[in-house]
DNA sequence: GCCAAACCTTAACGTAACGTCAAAGTTTTT
DNA sequence: AAAAACTTTGACGTTACGTTAAGGTTTGGC
């Protein structure tokens, strides 16, 4: 099949195997995240099996949400000939913040989740009003005892509920 | 202080008051979200409390990550003059919808974290390894007994355990 | 060896939701 | 009236690529 020289593999291989697209891998480049390790005389990029797992390594962050400059410090920090137990110190710096940050990331959507939940609740109780926008005075707002609600309601303002700020 | 006329106010104020910036109200303007009651004779925009209403609605939707052009479709649907129950049912729609992504989100973020979690303790395991990149062979890798290593690993691919493609 | 198919090259615009100047005009305050 | 505070439009920058476009290069078959 492919008859790119010592085994090296032309981009569309190399992208097919990490499971990304050829686009990509030249933003990379372009980012100074990885390089091919020569041309071909017409000019084609050229990988070797060690490319292919820096591009592996790349799209592992990447599934962790670092984002590329992150990751090109954190890349970076291999060619720092340091000893493993060195490295694995400041690696385990940039994963244990990463690690807090989607923590956040799951409280933060914990958070609009219970504020949905209320907020479809709430709105249930306007489905059999009949009133249209205009008559601004619906019954679901004196079933619900609100009466600062000026127009039919998806948000009660002074409830203990805590809902979108939305009306109909 | 501001002496717009008529209760109307400049586009400063409607920012402060709904919490965002004029850059952003400005924004959702090109975007047809918002649009000022009227200009004054010097060009500047000027809101009605009937607009802060709005922009507050828009903000509250935005808070639940809705995207705009998302956004316009909701607040477009209360300028069709519907009854409040079949307005009620379509948005409840549109709110159950995003309810469910946000639940795929918090799943997506639990995966991260299990990912990130288990890599962290993985290469915790380097920690007391003394010996450099180069040096190719780690002892922490013998101690887990994964002869399949071939560099001080952050990742050990014939582990039961799912972690990052990460390498020293 | 030749030709078509498949692959590659660089270049450049598009995306979402604003942030951040810049240069100049308007309103408000002193 | 002058200065301070505010507003105007315009336009570039951001992130991580997707998506053409126009044109070379390799490869595989005959």
């Amino acid at each position: 099949m492919s008859k790119c020289k010592d085994g090296l593999m032309h981009i569309g291989k190399l992208a097919k195997e990490a499971g990304t697209t050829t686009r990509t891998v030249r933003y990379y480049e372009e980012m100074g995240l990885i390089c091919p390790e020569c041309r071909s005389s017409g000019g084609f990029r050229c990988y070797s099996h060690e490319q292919l797992a820096r591009l592996r390594m790349i799209l592992s962050l990447k599934e962790m949400e670092f984002d590329l400059e992150h990751i090109k410090v954190i890349i970076d920090k291999r060619e720092q000939n340091k000893t493993a137990g060195e490295l694995a110190h400041d690696i385990l710096e940039d994963l244990n913040e990463r690690l807090k940050e989607v923590e956040e990331q799951i409280e933060h959507y914990k958070h609009i989740r219970k504020t949905l939940t209320q907020t479809i609740a709430s709105i249930c109780a306007c489905l059999p009003c009949d009133l249209r926008v205009e008559e601004r005075l619906c019954p679901a707002c004196q079933t619900l005892n609100q009466p600062t609600c000026q127009s039919v309601p998806f948000f009660h303002s002074s409830s203990t509920v805590e809902t979108l700020e939305l009306k109909l």
